[in-house]
DNA sequence: CGTCATATTGATGGGCATCAATATATGTGG
DNA sequence: CCACATATATTGATGCCCATCAATATGACG
């Protein structure tokens, strides 16, 4: 992948569309390809910062390790999204760790020297940045909505209900995104009692199901259970 | 007060240090005190954004409800902490509520559209903007940790170790900052769960409280219990 | 001192994690 | 392409943590 191709990479990333051309050839000037297996690291908590990402093939999962053993998922990136611009704007380290969840990951690392120089330079890039930050804040708020939900049953209707879905003539199908045990951990469920649940809904004529797909056939009833 | 005094206490919010003076000034003279009772409404959520604030006495909540009827409180704000600038700059309406939890609270609200003019001119404000939305998403990554603790023992543990402490002769002194039916409510326990787990770890020896203060006389036993 | 919110203590039940076993899916090398 | 290995998914049985309901105690405040 050439530097032509990284500057495309980027101007396709939702928050950076608004940046100058000349800025964003800059950057790619100063980025590189990493490829990762799954589970490879791409850094961890701690790291010193020196780059920001943009995930051009496969996934990053964003987790920190919890003192049971547990690890809290705060975010999966997929193709077109970028992240560490935040701990590389103020901090000095990652406050969080950094892991392909796809095998043949291949992420877009943008220098973070030249990054602050063209946020320090280029209001553009600033408030490209604060649009980033703030999409952020809104992304942690939802999963905080999340977790605070007591009831497993009402996390996993809301998860669902929140989904983009595609109308089908049965139902809104919905893509899980993920394997259902990463969404089990991700809303904090044992994958048992999450097959058990979308079992109980099945019986019930609430959702279909096949692999991690999922079609909701009565979406008022998982409504009533997400209360 | 008078536009000097609110200067004032802009100039002591911290992530308005690096701020010039004039655009302090600037801001200072689009503003006015709002004082609320306890419980009363600065915004809700869904409000169309109109400003920001900084609270000069008292305390605001920044929450949400649940559909169970609770509340998620992502936030306790309390003087000298600035609050709904993330909003402000990329959202049309309030994310969240914001309610004051104590008598006699005061609040400086800052007319959005003047400060909108000052982050969109000095790059000075944009930067102090990044720093605080920074701050902001380590404070929702630190609350995330804290709910994804599946065990409230082990919640409430973290929540203690991690407060700032006073050392004594004793151990270390812990102020809740807050009463402890609002505590258990942040870290989603039931009160009633809240002073068992209190009382079973005074029965062990491994702390005292008096009110809303808290001395931990065995660290390492709490942070074994927060594992 | 009375009123109301907060805090404590007890009894009970349900939700959900855990352990265990089997089934299905995914992937790998011969 | 099949056989094997490994990860994911399902289903069952058990126990415990913690929310809930209820009653009383303590504290805050006018």
């Amino acid at each position: 992948m050439d530097r032509a191709a990284i500057e495309g990479v980027l101007a396709e990333v939702p928050h950076l569309r608004a940046v100058d051309a000349a800025v964003l050839r800059r950057l790619s000037g100063a980025a590189r390809i990493v490829r990762l297996e799954r589970g490879g690291a791409l850094f961890r908590e701690g790291d010193p910062c020196r780059a920001f990402f943009v995930v051009v093939q496969g996934g990053i999962t964003l987790f920190r390790p919890l003192p049971d053993g547990r690890i809290q998922v705060l975010r999966r990136l997929r193709p077109g999204q970028m992240f560490a611009e935040a701990a590389l704007l103020t901090m000095t380290s990652y406050p969080v760790h950094a892991e392909a969840n796809d095998a043949g990951t291949e992420i877009v690392e943008v220098d973070g020297k030249v990054f602050l120089d063209a946020f320090r330079s280029d209001p553009r890039v600033a408030a490209a940045m604060v649009a980033s930050l703030s999409n952020w804040l809104l992304q942690l708020v939802d999963r905080i909505d999340e977790l605070s939900i007591a009831n497993a049953g009402a996390r996993l209707a809301r998860h669902l209900l929140r989904r983009p879905a595609k109308s089908t003539k049965a139902g809104f199908e919905v893509d899980l995104g993920q394997t259902k045990k990463e969404l089990a951990e991700q809303l904090a469920i044992a994958p048992e009692t999450f097959s058990r649940l979308l079992k109980k809904w099945k019986d019930a004529g609430w959702v279909e199901s096949d692999g991690n797909r999922v079609t909701i056939l009565d979406a008022d009833a998982l409504e009533r259970e997400g209360e």
